[in-house]
DNA sequence: CAAAACTATATTGTGCACAATATAAATGGG
DNA sequence: CCCATTTATATTGTGCACAATATAGTTTTG
């Protein structure tokens, strides 16, 4: 079939799997862009979103940090682009009062009211693709295994 | 088990598919960053490489735009990519001859030399991590076809 | 053949990602 | 108690991504 030499299949780019997730990204993410338009956020926004309206059902309070630690993000991409939700009043960012160190965020009524235009955007991705639910259930599942073990493999080959 | 509605669960971050891609694709970047740091070269630099090397087989010669089409990049993240490649010495920029309006790309020596150096990596990152072939091919058809779908949905919707 | 339409690349501006560093505050040991 | 260490966030700089627009060159069409 082909003329190429073996080691030469391995950098081929239709074998690479990055390249594979790489894609897949991207165009999810430019499928996601026109609906989230609607509601004047970017990708990344929306996901700082979902994380807070889920913390809204535990106080409502919740660090930088801590939505650094659950999107795997540092404060460098977080610090500005908190910023510009709370420019769009969907937050407010607050000094802990025990500790100084700490910034609390905390949605406005904006930002709660928001959810409720957010709920149809997963279903308006779904029919406007004509994907299975089940299929893309397994996707999810492989995808969080892969993750899983790209962890444990950074965590034994540290110092 | 949880008290959330269920419209709320489709907002739930960890149901979200494209969370799932979406951190997958920066764990895995994250891995090959160091490995691709001894060759001077970034992710998207190297997936760029990666379409130079085959081309090599077919006359060496690529415009600009088979490189976009090939990675689905446009020109605004391309153009400067390629520039730093040339300033690194890896590659050449040529106005085309009977078109003036194309820019046709060409490896240097060096550029072709650092193939035999990235055979390694694919390698190296799989047994760094564990992963089992195998389920990476399922992943990765998984994806191409989930790929596949979004274009045509994208098709389908255009006007 | 000239104007219009199209094509290929470049430029500009915004918004991530992330490394490296800085700053400030809390903590723990001597 | 004081200094070293640790912790939490912010800042700076580089490099993608992509929308919008610009520029230049080619083709089509009246």
């Amino acid at each position: 079939m082909s003329r190429m030499a073996e080691s030469d299949q391995l950098l081929a780019l239709d074998n690479q799997v990055c390249f594979a997730i790489y894609a897949a990204n991207r165009a999810v993410t430019a499928r996601y862009r026109p609906l989230l338009a609607e509601l004047g956020l970017t990708y990344p926004q929306y996901l700082v979103m979902l994380v807070l309206w889920e913390a809204e059902g535990r106080g409502g309070q919740i660090r930088v940090s801590d939505i650094g630690q659950r999107l795997r993000l540092d404060t460098g991409t977080l610090t500005p682009l908190l910023k510009r939700l709370q420019s769009a009043g969907l937050l407010e960012r607050r000094r802990g009062e025990g500790d100084e160190r700490v910034v609390t965020v905390a949605l406005t009524a904006q930002g709660r009211d928001l959810k409720d235009r957010a709920r149809a955007i997963p279903t308006q991705l779904l029919c406007g693709t004509g994907l299975e639910p089940q299929r893309l259930l397994t996707l999810r599942e492989e995808l969080r295994s892969l993750l899983t073990e790209l962890d444990r493999a950074a965590d034994s080959s540290a110092v």
